[in-house]
DNA sequence: TATTGTTATACTCTATAACTATA
DNA sequence: TATAGTTATAGAGTATAACAATA
């Protein structure tokens, strides 16, 4: 026999389940509104980290966002031949490649951030102000 | 030039990556601590809602849990195989299946939610069970 | 020796198309 | 004609090993 209603509530007290399903449904609306950009949420990431920190190497990269060095490379090479940033040799250490955005680059990210502002607004339109930051303030509190 | 530190207060901004990077902290935690059982997440919920629900189908799985139907027919033969549920034809509908968990299934998840239990705490131990109420709260009225 | 970036590659996860049996 | 479950398979995402260049 099936049942009438499927009872969920057992999976609702876990955080990690209700996270886990807030951040996909969030997601899916993000690679939606941002398909004119041709981001994904892990695009959008690299490219926000360039901009907010231009000359961060690869390798800072791939710390800060939890991305391996193998799969970082596909994501950048790509980026760089689209005409949205720009690869150079670390002036002090060889080894290294620093990330900038060129014009281009940043003129999209511009746009692309202010779509993320209405995203926010969109996303969490259920939440007051204040539960807005707290719903931050507390998920930082468990990953940081 | 590589930057000194970097700065991720930009994406620490938007709820999508503070949600997603939770959720991936979480879920990496219960991943290790489940590894005991031979349950990643996406199982224990599968067994979860079949406890909970016994006689569930398949159907009613996965649009519960966002899971396509080829890709639980794996779990679900494999959860059999190891002797966990018992899959039955429906008795009203001969096209569904119905899932029950066994003796031994019911065993192994009364342990499972013992640990699922501890591991909440743990994972909120910076939060107040206030703040913890609170996150689920806020979560849910952003997927729900 | 250790680290950065890279290639090659494997493994997992997720998605689509098409089939069967039942409704 | 539509639905539940299944098979086969493709694609995306993520992982490890090994290498060249540089530290």
């Amino acid at each position: 026999m099936s049942v009438d209603r499927v009872d969920t509530s057992y999976l609702e007290t876990l955080v990690g389940y209700n996270a886990r399903r807030a951040a996909l449904t969030i997601i899916e609306m993000f690679l939606q509104r941002m398909a004119v950009f041709q981001l994904r949420s892990v695009d959008f990431s690299v490219m926000s980290l360039i901009v907010h920190n231009p000359g961060i190497t690869s390798r800072q990269l791939c710390t800060s966002l939890g991305i391996r060095p193998p799969n970082l490379v596909g994501m950048v090479s790509s980026l760089e031949q689209r005409g949205l940033i720009l690869r150079q040799r670390h002036a002090k250490d060889g080894r290294a490649m620093s990330l900038y955005t060129n014009e281009a680059g940043a003129a999209l990210m511009q746009e692309a951030e202010k779509v993320a502002l209405e995203l926010e607004t969109d996303q969490t339109r259920q939440l007051t102000p204040t539960e807005r930051k707290t719903l931050m303030r507390l998920l930082q509190k468990i990953y940081l």
